[in-house]
DNA sequence: ACACCTCGCTTGCCTCAAGAAAGTGATCTG
DNA sequence: CAGATCACTTTCTTGAGGCAAGCGAGGTGT
C-alpha cells in the first residue's frame, strides 16, 4: 500500500505526467535547472528546500529522465552538474502556462510585478506558453528570456545538456 | 513549521501556481471536471480516490476559486455540483501541455493510443497547448474535445458555470 | 601539520497527510 | 420498515516533509 498512488500505466496523459510532475519540488527544480542552475548548492539556495529532501528529488529526476548527471571540473575537486535532458527542457510549455496562469488568477505578493516571458528570437513578449504570439515560431528554452522585474535583470533560459549556464 | 511549504507569497508565477496545483489529485481533478463531471460520486469512480482525501480536495478546490458549489435538485433530492469557475476552465491550456508532454515523453500503456486534441469550433487537431496550430484562435475548454481512443468516444469539454454537461 | 571550511549527501526525530476501511445521517426505493 | 445511495467523517497505519545534526572527501589558512 503505497503513500503515493502510481499514476505510471493510466491511459490519459495527463495522468501519465502526473506521475513525474505530481511534486511541486519537481517541478520548481526543473524551472530552476532551465534557468541554468546547476549544482547542488545552487538549488538548495535558490528554493529554500532542505538536504534531505533535495537529495531524494534530484536522484528521482535523473532516473525519471528529466535531468542527466554530468561530472564536472570546475575547481580541480570532482563535483558534477545536474543538466536538462531533451524530456526536461520540453517542460518549457508547462512552466510557462503555469506562468502564465497565475499571472492571471494568483494575487501578486507586495513588491511583485508582471513576469514577461520574452522569445529572444523575435525580441517580443508571448501570451502563449508553446508558440510564440508574435512571431509564430514554436519556443525552445535557449530561446527565451524571463524578465522578472523584481531582479533587475532578464534571466535567460538554457536549453537541455548545454554547459556554459 | 508546516509540513508542506507555503508558496502563495512568492514572486515567481510558477511557485503561486504550485502553491494551489502542486497537488496531483487537485489537478486531476480539473482535468474531471472540464470532461463535464460534477458529483461526488462521479469523481469518485473515475478516479479511485479515497473518500477522506476527495472531500477534503474538493472543499479546497472551492476555497482555492476553482470549483464552484452549485446547489442541484436533480431528482428531488438536494444535492450539490461542483462546475468549475473561469478560474478553473483557464486551467485547459496547463492540462493540454501536460498531456503534450507526456504523449512525447512517457511510455504508452498495453492498449493505449495517441489522444488527439480536436479543436471543435475548426475541426482540426491542435499541437498547441493554448492557441489553435490550426486555425490560430484561442482555445476554449467548451470548445475542445479530447479524442481518447481507448474509449472509443470524443470527449467534449466544458467550461465555467456550464451546468448542461 | 593541523584546524577549519565547503559541498553533497545521509541519518534521526517529530509531525502531519495519504490511503484504506468502516461509520454516519439524510434521503429515497421496494 | 429494510435496504440502498450519497456525501461526508472518523479511525488507523504507514510513510513523507521539514529540521537539525553528522559525515566524509577534498579543499584552504597559518
Amino acid at each position: 500500500m503505497p503513500l503515493r498512488s502510481d499514476w505510471s500505466e493510466l491511459m490519459c496523459p495527463v495522468g501519465r505526467a502526473l506521475d513525474v510532475l505530481g511534486d511541486p519540488w519537481v517541478v520548481l527544480l526543473m524551472r530552476d535547472a532551465l534557468h541554468g542552475r546547476r549544482r547542488f548548492e545552487e538549488f538548495k539556495e535558490s528554493l529554500g528546500i532542505s538536504d534531505a529532501v533535495l537529495s531524494r528529488r534530484l536522484t528521482g529526476l535523473v532516473a525519471s529522465g528529466l535531468l542527466e548527471q554530468q561530472p564536472f571540473e570546475g575547481d580541480g575537486r570532482a563535483r558534477h552538474v545536474y543538466v536538462p535532458t531533451a524530456a526536461g527542457a520540453d517542460l518549457l510549455p508547462i512552466l510557462q502556462s503555469l506562468a502564465i496562469w497565475a499571472e492571471k488568477h494568483t494575487e501578486l505578493p507586495d513588491g511583485g510585478a508582471h513576469m514577461a516571458l520574452i522569445h529572444e528570437t523575435c525580441g517580443r513578449e508571448t501570451t502563449s506558453a508553446d508558440t510564440c504570439s508574435a512571431c509564430g515560431e514554436p519556443l525552445r528554452a535557449e530561446e527565451m528570456s524571463w524578465d522578472k522585474p523584481w531582479k533587475a535583470e532578464r534571466v535567460r533560459l538554457s536549453g537541455a545538456t548545454t554547459l556554459e549556464a
